[in-house]
RNA sequence: UGGGGUAUCGCCAAGCGGUAAGGCAUCAGCUUUUGGUGCUGACAUUCGGGGGUUCGAAUCCCUCUACCCCAUCCA
């Protein structure tokens, strides 16, 4: 179990606990309460409050109220609800952005004392102007020169609520021309003439995202700051801030994930919120919306929503999960856990006309493979209720229940074969006369004839007529847009289902497995055992014979990629490659990626000077130095020129593998050691002897017998983990090339 | 002057230079008094495309392509 992969986020908790960045972590939950929480709240609850309780951390639930104007307690409550119910503690009291304005305030003044924050006073289009565009520079504000002084008078003022909304604002200076739009001088404050539902009216002026949220992070003393991708333009501004105030470490960093997507789902709190206010559904917590109150109201254990969070993953590619994921959650959660119980959802009336009287049959509410006990009677007599489609005057091949020639075993109790039919005068069935077999009781059955299917039944006096809401997926689209999407059928209400009477009497629990309908919820709601309503949760999952689909066959097409133009070369570099390619013998890719980039190509003429192997030194500079390279200055670099040639200079003269090569490479990179003195203290000359490798092959192909078949089998990919299994042996000192050849040939006999 | 991300099976998703994990879905077979469950097996000669480096590339380099995010006084 602790083998198990572990996501992006964990591996970098436990980095940073490995290397006491932090020697506790804590995380935080912090959505704005603004809406109804729902299933992509719960991964990101679910990754959090993980995360914390997984590395004996912390977790706090934050209200991220900073927008007096969307915000409402009773979204706070739902969303504490939400947290509950899935089962995690928050330890201590909710948090409030809000709570933190005082000091989120006084870290405003502080930055303009820094002149790093400015009172703007251009107006809403102005600002949207002078932003600049995604394709060119802004500029900033005449009102970025106020002095500080004045600035901090407007500042006060703003607080103290004399001016009117959207007069004044205040905003970072960071830098009107970067290409991060965030950056260009992002907005602090804003003044907002509204009540805030906890500030009450203290404030005039409200921070901006951007300003509450790290520092309500640091506050926090939070450590890793996990939110969803479209969130990763204001890490810059996450970071200016935290690091312009020079706060006392540690502090908290950003990190990112894929918000949740669903097929046939729709997630958008306006869009949910839409569907709620034109009564396309019940209410926030309808049993069809991915709410976290729909899903409770619908039957979903916390259990098998936190499972399906674990299931799916924590990455950071957009993605769309398949609802089958979901529905299998829920399903194997309750699989284990709840009784089963016979339910005929549309009745069929069979009169068992060979029948006396009545009896009470012992059926056990779990499978023999639920390891639970508990059983409850099963009353039966002559009348009895079947559904519907468990019967058929003209079956299809295949159909394994109940027809004018096939006998069924009635669930725990008898076999009965069909003795007449009674129709109506529309030729619609309304009734079977059937014969039951007195030596086929369940667990006494001497009668020796086999059936292929028992099904439910009620019996006519005892059973109890309940609601049934059924539920199918919201949308009919895979993905949703809005309310035209609405899947027409997506609740069906079935009024008089029959079920047996221990259900409501003896309610041995809430959820039921309706044998071979699904899964079923007493609605917490309207449920009354005068009048009880039971929620389809998931249906059973139907093999093939029984949907009996055509099996879809899907051609795989290969897509044609038309490659795009490739810049053409300036005349330096045109001439560079030439050179390369004709003095220097280099290939043309390499020669490209060397011409093309003035730093490589200098790099790689200063190498040249030293050593003339053109091409090993080409190979490296354009592979391993060029990544280097993507980020630092040449004079940043850890090594020289010199050094390379040094590293090449080895290669050259066999005294090293380009494997140790890259060993040595990555050190000297770190180190700047000289590669020499690399090879000799750690002792990295290659090993080409087959005198001392023979014995080391040996041994790894005795250890290994099983693979030695398979690549005699025909499986050759294994020689390259032969040889792995060789170079690990030697410490990566063997010569790969002599390996190789020796593992081959000894493989063959 | 654009920038930041992402791409591995039908859907998620591991993998970090040495045998392409796992789950869902699907398809077989066995078990079954649920057409459920369970068990067994099948399911990527290949990682968005093309090149290059290497004995060896999903992993390193170059390049192209597609998709997502950013120009709210929302979060």
């Amino acid at each position: 179990m602790e083998n198990k992969s572990k996501d992006f986020l964990r591996r970098v908790v436990e980095k940073d606990l490995k290397s006491n960045k932090y020697n506790k972590i804590v995380t935080r939950f912090p959505p704005e309460p603004n809406g109804f929480p729902h299933i992509g709240h719960a991964k990101s609850i679910s990754i959090n409050f993980g995360i914390a309780k997984d590395y004996q951390g912390h977790c706090n639930l934050r209200m991220d109220d900073t927008n007096p104007t969307t915000e409402d307690t009773q979204y706070v409550e739902a969303l504490k609800d939400a947290v509950e119910w899935l089962g995690f503690d928050w330890e201590g009291n909710v948090r409030y952005t809000s709570d933190y304005f005082d000091e989120i305030y006084n870290y405003a003044i502080r930055l303009i004392k820094m002149g790093k924050a400015y009172v703007d006073s251009l107006g809403e289009e102005e600002i949207r102007e002078y932003r600049g565009t995604v394709k060119s520079v802004g500029k900033r504000s005449k009102y970025a020169e106020r002095s500080i002084t004045e600035n901090l008078e407007l500042f006060e003022k703003m607080k103290n609520g004399e001016f009117s909304e959207g007069k004044h604002i205040l905003r970072a200076k960071i830098d009107m021309s970067s290409p991060n739009m965030k950056m260009r001088d992002p907005l602090l404050y804003r003044i907002r003439h509204a009540h805030h539902f906890r500030a009450g009216d203290k404030w005039a002026i409200y921070p901006m995202y951007d300003f509450a949220h790290c520092l309500s992070d640091y506050m926090e003393g939070v450590t890793h700051s996990i939110c969803t991708l479209e969130f990763e333009n204001n890490r810059d501004i996450y970071n200016w801030v935290l690091d312009t105030l020079s706060l006392n470490p540690p502090r908290p960093y950003q990190h990112e994930f894929a918000r949740l997507g669903i097929n046939y789902t729709m997630m958008s709190k306006r869009k949910l919120l839409e569907l709620v206010e034109n009564d396309a559904v019940n209410g926030w917590d309808d049993p069809r919306l991915p709410t976290i109150a729909g899903y409770k109201r619908r039957g979903y254990t916390p259990q098998s929503i936190l499972n399906f969070c674990e299931g799916i993953g924590i990455a950071k590619a957009n993605s769309m999960v398949d609802v089958a994921q979901l529905e299998f959650s829920i399903r194997d959660d309750l699989n284990t856990k709840v009784p089963r119980v016979l339910c005929v959802m549309n009745p069929l009336k069979v009169t068992i006309t060979n029948y006396q009287g009545s009896e009470e049959i012992e059926a056990s509410y779990y499978p023999h493979d639920v390891p639970k006990e508990g059983s409850r009677k099963l009353p039966f007599s002559k009348e009895i209720y079947i559904d519907r489609s468990d019967f058929k005057q003209n079956p299809d091949k295949g159909y394994f229940r109940l027809t004018p020639n096939q006998a069924v075993r009635l669930k725990y109790a008898y076999i009965i074969s069909c003795q007449e039919i009674i129709k109506d005068e529309n030729g619609e069935i309304i009734e079977i006369k059937a014969e039951y077999y007195p030596n086929s009781k369940s667990g006494e059955d001497k009668s020796g004839i086999k059936v292929k299917s028992a099904i439910q039944w009620v019996e006519k006096n005892a059973a109890k007529e309940i609601e049934v809401r059924v539920y199918d997926r919201l949308f009919k689209n895979e993905a949703p847009q809005g309310i035209e999407d609405l899947n027409p059928n997506s609740l069906q209400i079935i009024k008089n289902a029959l079920i047996e009477p221990a259900v409501i009497t003896d309610k041995p629990d809430e959820r039921f497995q309706f044998e071979r309908e699904g899964y079923f919820y007493a609605d917490p709601i309207d449920y009354s055992s005068e009048f009880p309503v039971f929620n389809k949760i998931v249906g059973l999952k139907e093999s093939s014979a029984k949907k009996k689909k055509a099996p879809q066959v899907v051609e795989k097409i290969k897509k044609i990629q038309i490659d795009g133009e490739v810049v053409a070369m300036s005349e330096d570099q045109e001439a560079l490659f030439e050179k390369y390619t004709k003095e220097d013998k280099l290939n043309s890719e390499v020669a490209n990626t060397l011409a093309r980039d003035k730093k490589l190509s200098a790099f790689y003429q200063e190498a040249l000077n030293e050593l003339k192997s053109p091409i090993n030194l080409a190979n490296i500079i354009s592979n391993e130095v060029a990544r280097e390279l993507k980020s630092k200055e040449i004079n940043e670099l850890k090594f020289s020129p010199k050094q390379i040639a040094e590293l090449i200079k080895m290669i050259d003269d066999e005294l090293i593998s380009t494997k140790i090569a890259k060993v040595v490479y990555e050190e000297m990179a770190k180190s700047g050691k000289n590669p020499k003195q690399i090879v000799e203290s750690k002792g990295l000359i290659q090993i080409s002897d087959p005198k001392i490798l023979l014995p080391i092959i040996e041994e790894i192909i005795d250890k290994n017998p099983d693979n030695v078949e398979k690549f005699r089998g025909g499986n050759t990919k294994l020689l390259g983990f032969f040889v792995g299994q060789v170079l690990k042996a030697t410490k990566g000192k063997g010569n790969p090339k002599v390996v190789n050849l020796l593992v081959g040939e000894r493989l063959k006999d």
